[in-house]
DNA sequence: CGCGGCCTTGAGTTTACTCAAGGGAGGTGG
DNA sequence: CCACCTCCCTTGAGTAAACTCAAGGCCGCG
């Protein structure tokens, strides 16, 4: 990771020149405290294509994306890399592994230059044996998760694929205002792999969805024209 | 929750008669962290089949399930609740929501009469707050559970409903000895819809696997006798 | 013995997948 | 400027996995 690759080089505690947006990742920080994170953090740059790490490497670091879209999901030789989920920095790319076995569970894949950070795990334990209200954030930060993942579970087991998309478009505009319009920030491929379905699949869902009416699709760029309807799909 | 349920009283930190297993669900503690938490904890007794609580339900605090046995899921008015995850205590039982929303995310339902003890989120926070290390187990603990989630949520979205039974089957036996044998602790309804597959499916699979010489099952007992073949069929 | 749950089995249907072919956008080189 | 290539999305046709509905059997219980 380090002689190896040398475009994904570590650059320690680069302050002068790196924010790192903690409070997109934690919630509201103590000045202290972040400083303390900015101490351990150390910055890594990876061109587009980087794979960054695979399921079952060693994770003696928590990784979170600072910029650039990074996907998560399942390597394989022929097909690449299957999205479970596409992140969009500032986000945590690896939070739990390191917490419990030292190991990831996912493989990861730059899918634009990105730019992260790692805070290794024992001095980030020590810290927040030191820093109690910080631990509370990490604590917030993973509950939120579980309950991100609590819902994607449910969706997957209950929903048919077209309630999956309806509520995925929705769950788009959730706290953001009027504007109807999205621009898809991802590859459709990705977004139906995340969706747990097939790219023919949600080919057709999208057809489905503005042959009926409840939708725009135009490249790229979809705009909800009855949200209504599409809240009632998305329930089933 | 008090006046309005009589059977369903708390025992305010019962600690003659009631012992709450720590360790089982936070790992090692320090004896002054465990007394701490017992003074924060509530007891409650809840008969077979009462519903604890309910989605949307405010959560003002994590809840344990000491002993017994519950289902957490989806109620449906026609069809009772469809179990996405069913446990024995003691295990956690609402671990997410007092730390993001106070709300909850599930219904849960005691399958048997059950022993819980509430810890509410304010008090403890604050405790946390004072004992760091004791924050730490908590953080351990969810993300143990980030864990659970992405594996099941990887499995459900990659494997057939034959591979994610044989996934299962093995799952039971990890961390035990030898004896292949499996008495199945849930109805298999209850199986079949954490599996996310109909009764009907699961049951037809356990024939098939049984017809191969992988499984011997009869009624709630399970023998595996390829366990090699099964893990072969649990990878696809 | 009869009743109520639960599991099993069968038949038919639906949903979503696979495979294969076609079309559009963007980039590169002649 | 156009030809060409590549990558991605779309569309169609056929298939397979899992679901629904309905009927039958088993078991424990009153």
């Amino acid at each position: 990771m380090n002689a190896i690759a040398p475009s994904y080089e570590a650059t320690q505690a680069a302050r002068p020149t790196l924010q790192v947006p903690w409070p997109a990742l934690l919630g509201p920080l103590a000045s202290a405290d972040a400083q303390a994170l900015d101490a351990l953090a150390q910055a890594r740059y990876a061109p587009e294509g980087r794979r960054l790490f695979s399921r079952c490497d060693a994770a003696p670091a928590l990784v979170a994306l600072v910029d650039g879209q990074v996907a998560c999901g399942w390597w394989q030789a022929e097909r690449g890399l299957t999205a479970e989920r596409v992140l969009h920095g500032p986000a945590w790319l690896a939070m739990c592994g390191p917490w419990v076995d030292g190991r990831h569970g996912n493989d990861a894949q730059a899918q634009t230059a990105v730019l992260t950070v790692e805070l290794p795990m024992e001095p980030l334990r020590a810290l927040l044996a030191r820093q109690p209200l910080l631990g509370l954030r990490f604590s917030d930060a993973l509950a939120r998760e579980v309950s991100r993942l609590e819902s994607r579970l449910h969706e997957l087991m209950h929903k048919d694929a077209g309630a999956r998309l309806a509520a995925w478009i929705c769950a788009q505009f959730a706290g953001r205002p009027q504007p109807s319009v999205l621009r898809l920030a991802e590859r459709k491929r990705d977004i139906a792999s995340q969706l747990g379905m097939t790219p023919e699949t949600l080919s057709r869902l999208m057809r489905s969805l503005s042959d009926r009416g409840l939708i725009a699709v135009s490249g790229y760029t979809l705009r909800v024209l009855d949200p209504q309807g599409l809240r009632g799909l998305a329930e089933a």
